[in-house]
DNA sequence: CAATTGTTAAACCAGATGGTTGACAATAGT
DNA sequence: ACTATTGTCAACCATCTGGTTTAACAATTG
């Protein structure tokens, strides 16, 4: 369904400045410069990540005069985050009996 | 406190080779050979991305006689889905309107 | 039309990624 | 000891990344 999105998204969100950008965004719109200015990196590099982020569908452009006022989208981050959930069972110290459990299944050789 | 990790954990979750790893291993321990089948991949391409999973921590070998059994270590995405769920509210439906107030906050600039 | 501001695009670089092949090591079975 | 299985490692390749600089383009202001 979205699993060709998840590699964009993932690969968006594995970098740092990406991630600043995404928390400087959560505040309110910014434009570029904006966005970057936090970074010490050139204005174009700056522009590379906001591409990512924009492709990965985390940012959305729209003009406004001069100016392209970048704004978060988070429906990539809440389908990641479904992604994420699927593993929950696995994280869940409580279910940690089960996943013995599957591995007994699946075990071949008794190793000491 | 975990920042570092997520760039690692993000990074091997962008591809879908490696995704499929991890499906693969919830059903149960694999060898690195088990792993990489299904991809129609040489076996040191498979290592490789066995390797990424385990830099990042999410899988974690053991010898068995010859074979090195891998096995989920599902740590890492939780505390991925833990930085994921920060951005709920901006997901959330209901608190759209949250997020058109922030912006009424930021923004300067009138736009039509 | 010119100056300023904001953004895009192109060329370039070092280093990482994703993949291959081939040589090698270690273990299990005969 | 020999062979087959399982995995490691290094070399190699094409492509992508993250960053730079420089030049060009677009829109607003005057």
């Amino acid at each position: 369904m979205v699993e060709y999105r998840l590699d964009t998204t993932f690969r968006a969100l594995a970098d740092p400045t990406r991630r600043g950008m995404l928390a400087n965004l959560a505040l309110g719109d910014k434009s570029i410069g904006e966005l970057g200015e936090p970074f010490a990196m050139s204005f174009a590099g700056a522009a590379k990540h906001v591409k990512v982020l924009e492709q990965a569908g985390l940012v959305e452009r729209r003009k406004a005069g001069r100016k392209q006022i970048c704004s978060l989208k988070a429906e990539p981050l809440k389908e990641a985050d479904s992604w994420l959930r699927q593993w929950e069972t696995f994280w869940s110290a409580r279910l940690d009996r089960l996943q013995e459990l599957v591995e007994q299944h699946s075990k071949e050789e008794p190793n000491g």
